[in-house]
DNA sequence: AGTATGTAGTTGATCCTTCAACAAGATAGA
DNA sequence: TCTATCTTGTTGAAGGATCAACTACATACT
């Protein structure tokens, strides 16, 4: 015999939150991600990678450290180096300590295109998400969305 | 002569909110579509359309209703259904009215899959994000998602 | 030393998304 | 009717993400 854990069904109210919060999350990101690459040629995830490694020693992180950072897999990360190597944004060194070890390091032209795309990026967040919320709101956001990555953060298997 | 708008930088607070808000979501919407997939098969975008699908009369919805109704693109839209189609999961059904129109139908079958994964789902929700969150929270971060929504919704150009 | 196991990072195939171009039916105006 | 324009939906190519397999270095144990 088994034991069957009966499924929590959401109530009304919690299921028209959880759908306003899918619908948001995707015409945010879709909107923050479109206005960067138009204006500077980076996508969000890209973007983030950038940010992680402007303020980092050195602008550089190791790769499964930055991995870690932007919860992406590493493989994910790998690529999106290779991408943004091509364009001299960033570029690969070995690591002193560890031979297996690599770091991205942020370009100095690569920092330049962050600073002009982090005023887009910016703008958006304020425009689209912040301007028309109730900081006290927006406070809540903040905690539950802390809650949900310390609980689940590199917890994927 | 122009006139410059200032970019209206973030709060060490709004930033740090900001923050977690682009990592839980990362986290949380990736652990959600691997429950699925591995359970179920479907990935998360499926999933939705699966939803809206099931709640339309006669379990159909028109092409275009479809993606806007989880603010994807057509092109998007198209592939998606085409690949739940090869699954026998959706068929594709002429439109009476409209010569050009096109519906998407939940097949019994898919219906069938839908109700699986939906306890799957359901239940990541809430472990995931109801369980350990204030509800007066969760309720905040309804009505700025909900604010997003129909501040950025259908305009992304 | 030698072996086993773990960790860092990469690679290429496959799958999914985006984008531009397109076909075909609808709508409106001359 | 004839034409122009708009909307619906699809297509195929290109870009990006995921996954499994792999190389190479590090660590621990005998």
């Amino acid at each position: 015999m088994e034991t069957t854990t009966a499924t929590p069904w959401l109530t009304a109210e919690q299921q028209r939150i959880w759908r306003a919060f899918l619908g948001g999350t995707t015409v945010l990101m879709d909107r923050l991600d479109r206005d960067l690459r138009a204006a500077h040629g980076l996508s969000m995830p890209e973007y983030e990678i950038l940010v992680r490694l402007s303020e980092a020693p050195g602008r550089a992180i190791r790769m499964a450290e930055l991995a870690d950072a932007v919860a992406h897999s590493r493989s994910r990360v790998t690529h999106t180096i290779a991408r943004l190597e091509r364009e001299n944004i960033v570029v690969r060194g070995q690591c002193a300590e560890d031979g297996r070890g690599v770091s991205a390091v942020l370009t100095d032209h690569g920092f330049s295109v962050l600073e002009a795309a982090a005023h887009t990026h910016v703008q958006g967040v304020h425009d689209y998400l912040i301007e028309n919320a109730d900081p006290a709101d927006f406070a809540a956001m903040g905690r539950i969305m802390q809650n949900v990555v310390e609980h689940l953060h590199g917890k994927n298997f």
